[in-house]
DNA sequence: TCATCTGTATCATGTATATAATACAATTAT
DNA sequence: ATAATTGTATTATATACATGATACAGATGA
């Protein structure tokens, strides 16, 4: 369990994008244990009241459900989840589509130059 | 001249992103002169002294050039402008691809989505 | 049984950001 | 000439975030 963390955003916002990528990608299964507080605190490095912060916000958004002195699980509600992939998908065109707008090139011009770039990335997933 | 801020970004970088954006589609030309300080504060609501970290930035970065007591001016530099436009692109792509890719899809797939939301998005423009 | 783990909660401290209130020298416009 | 505008600079205050240090009740494992 690894997180390259930037600067500038908030720690637990990275967090919590960690998580929700992994369960986009299938990576984290429904109903599947998450790590303690403490745990994942001590592995990424960081106070273990940033990692409550970002659990607690991915509780308000029920993509994780706690019993007391439990360990949190990710949810099994289907809804929630095909919703957070819809969003997740839907937002990374978004940002992509508003970033293109004001360069003067076309789809068609960019297709070729996104799969140069997704096949470079491929080696470097390992 | 208007701006839509995000409570989650420093608003300097805010303002920088929303210049570079302009220099990048060709709205703003070489050699343009830029707002005053205090005049952009007051248009976008925001403090001078916010303007003027972000037209520092912006300086130190050799986007913008100043010479004393006189209005800030867009580069001229060729090299400066040609590499904010190959930056421009290549963050667009990569942000793009990495959001990508935890989900089980391909550009083949992607292509269609991205031309509806391209198109919907131009009639939003105006 | 008892030590250890769980989630949850509080308080103090330091840093980055945004704002507000000024100030000053040099240029520009009237 | 002089009033207004330019960039630049400083100081103080408030807020969000991250950290560190604790604390407590309930569940778990030896």
């Amino acid at each position: 369990m690894t997180v390259s963390f930037n600067k500038r955003d908030p720690i637990y916002l990275q967090v919590m994008h960690y998580f929700k990528r992994l369960i986009v990608s299938g990576e984290l299964l429904p109903g599947e244990e998450m790590p303690s507080r403490r745990q994942l605190a001590n592995e990424l490095k960081i106070n273990p009241n940033t990692v409550q912060r970002a659990y607690s916000e991915m509780e308000e958004q029920r993509l994780i459900h706690t019993e007391p002195n439990r360990p949190s699980r990710i949810t099994e509600d289907p809804v929630v989840l095909e919703q957070l992939k819809n969003e997740w998908l839907k937002q990374a065109m978004t940002t992509f589509i508003s970033a293109i707008q004001p360069l003067d090139i076309s789809l068609n011009e960019l297709v070729p130059l996104l799969e140069e770039k997704m096949k470079t990335r491929k080696k470097d997933d390992k």
